[in-house]
DNA sequence: CTGTGATTTATGGCG
DNA sequence: ACCGCCATAAATCAC
């Protein structure tokens, strides 16, 4: 009502109400931004070798390994968390495919 | 980086093409449709891979990206509303 | 450069 | 208490 003639005409997000899941995670303590790591080169290496060699980490593996990358063990057993789902999703897809890419079958 | 010149190689699966428009569009209608909770179930995912004729993976990832980047343009959003009220404040009492 | 689908770090819930 | 699985968040990658 305020203003007469700079009623947005189109504005789907600003003036939608504010639901639960559209609010930001604030996390800790007032402002904090969160931030992703990205492991180097060697890091990510070591890690798929160690995963080659097991998909399961031992706790005393563990501490090795999060040594040597300069990763904490938590990061290291994450990671292996991560890589196992991903191995699984891969498994779901390829099944046994062998090269054939290019044209079709890709989803 | 480093994995870019090395990538061509092992995840050449990386991206192809996009959806197509009346993918996108179902996609879309349900997330409008579901506004307030758009977090589709296992059973809903399904029938939009068939519908869309994607997999239920890249539907998990659409909606998660959807989810994200509405998420962020609605933040911005709000964000320059107020700026924009501070602006209309300013204007008024510089009139005065 | 932007858009967008996919992948990589990271969290929390539940078993 | 602790770990693995899973769905998801958020950042980042790769076209």
């Amino acid at each position: 009502t305020s203003s007469s003639g700079l009623t947005p005409p189109s504005n789907p997000l600003a003036n939608q109400p504010v639901f639960p899941w559209m609010k930001m995670s604030a996390a800790k303590g007032g402002v904090s931004k969160r931030t992703r790591q990205t492991y180097s080169r060697t890091q990510t290496l070591e890690l798929e070798k160690e995963f080659h060699f097991n998909k399961y980490l031992t706790r005393k593996r563990r501490q090795e390994i999060s040594e040597s990358l300069h990763l904490t063990e938590r990061q290291v057993k994450i990671w292996f968390q991560n890589r196992r789902m991903k191995h699984k999703k891969e498994s779901k897809t390829d099944g046994t495919e062998s090269g054939g890419d290019e044209s079709s079958t890709e989803q | 980086q480093i994995m870019t010149l090395k990538s061509k190689f092992c995840d050449a699966r990386r991206k192809r093409r996009n959806f197509t428009k009346a993918a996108t569009e179902i996609l879309n209608d349900y997330f409008e449709r579901h506004i307030r909770n758009p977090y589709p179930s296992e059973e809903s995912k399904e029938q939009l891979a068939r519908q869309c004729n994607i997999s239920v993976a890249q539907v998990s990832n659409w909606f998660g990206n959807k989810r994200i980047r509405y998420k962020k343009s609605a933040q911005k959003e709000r964000e320059d509303k107020e700026v924009n009220d501070c602006s209309r404040r300013n204007d008024v009492i510089a009139m005065q």
